[in-house]
DNA sequence: ACATTTTAATCGTATCACGATATATACCTG
DNA sequence: CAGGTATATATCGTGATACGATTAAAATGT
């Protein structure tokens, strides 16, 4: 039906970006304060954090960041050039290139995740509330109380 | 006491970057498909769902934005000299310029929150799952479920 | 009246993402 | 197995964005 949206659900829009925000900025920070740009960080953390069985090669990263593979590439490169991971191929398909972390990398990582960890305690509640308030906006809002509404 | 971070944690910090990154994905297309970039889309939701009482500055979207102030002047530029927004000053603090959403802003932004709401809709409860892992992953994860622990 | 603070704007630079394109390997089809 | 297609990675050029450093103008405090 698509009522437009009103006062009340711009700002619980706004208000899930501002969380958002909040919690990037601080990752940000975090990131810069301990050497590693944002991005690089979150390539790091894709890569650490890798479900069980999934293979860590340049696309699956690419995919986990959703982003195109070529940034995915470049991140890499400069990631590589840092030393935080290494390149390596493991014979089956020479196409494939796959991706550890190096002791330094895991190392920085850890603290990075720490601190992640920290922040998360103090800020998720807000977030989680936020986020709620924007998926029951999107719910029941139709104007009539009665049987008819509901037309998809 | 900060013990070292699992592999569970990993992954549940990793899966919660992701499920953010697949939220600002979609709402970084929605709003190219639309004909803004996506900082753009972000200045103007946070002007026009600013909370009641809340003069829209420069400084107060900077702070809403989480960015520096000189980049939410760059990016009221660049949203004026297309015609989203219109600069204003209230006579009171000469200093101070003041932001409007104009209609052509309105009616990009009007189309934008709803499909932003259908996506929230679908994207939010796996969102508030993700966090909500990495919440309670912060807390009460110490070894020992004896009375020792909980020293802070 | 002068120093300080606040608000906005400007300039130069770096990261990052993208589209277009290239290259190498794998796969498929006849 | 030759040739075409698909897949995985890499390279190049460009544009948006963010930042630090600096400037400008108005407000405030002493």
């Amino acid at each position: 039906m698509e009522r437009p949206p009103t006062a009340a659900d711009y700002q619980a829009l706004a208000e899930l970006r501002y969380q958002i925000r909040k919690f990037l900025h601080f990752s940000e920070q975090a990131a810069r304060r301990a050497g590693l740009e944002p991005r690089q960080h979150q390539l790091l953390l894709g890569l650490k954090g890798l479900p069980e069985g999934v293979r860590p090669s340049i696309g699956e990263l690419a995919e986990r960041l959703q982003i195109q593979h070529h940034s995915a590439v470049e991140l890499t490169n400069r990631l590589a050039k840092r030393g935080y991971v290494r390149r390596y191929g493991d014979g089956q398909d020479r196409r494939e290139v796959l991706l550890s972390v190096t002791r330094k990398g895991e190392k920085i990582l850890r603290e990075l995740s720490l601190d992640h960890r920290a922040e998360l305690r103090v800020q998720g509640p807000a977030l989680i509330a936020a986020l709620r308030r924007t998926v029951s906006m999107s719910r029941n809002r139709r104007s009539s109380p009665s049987q008819a509404g509901a037309k998809s």
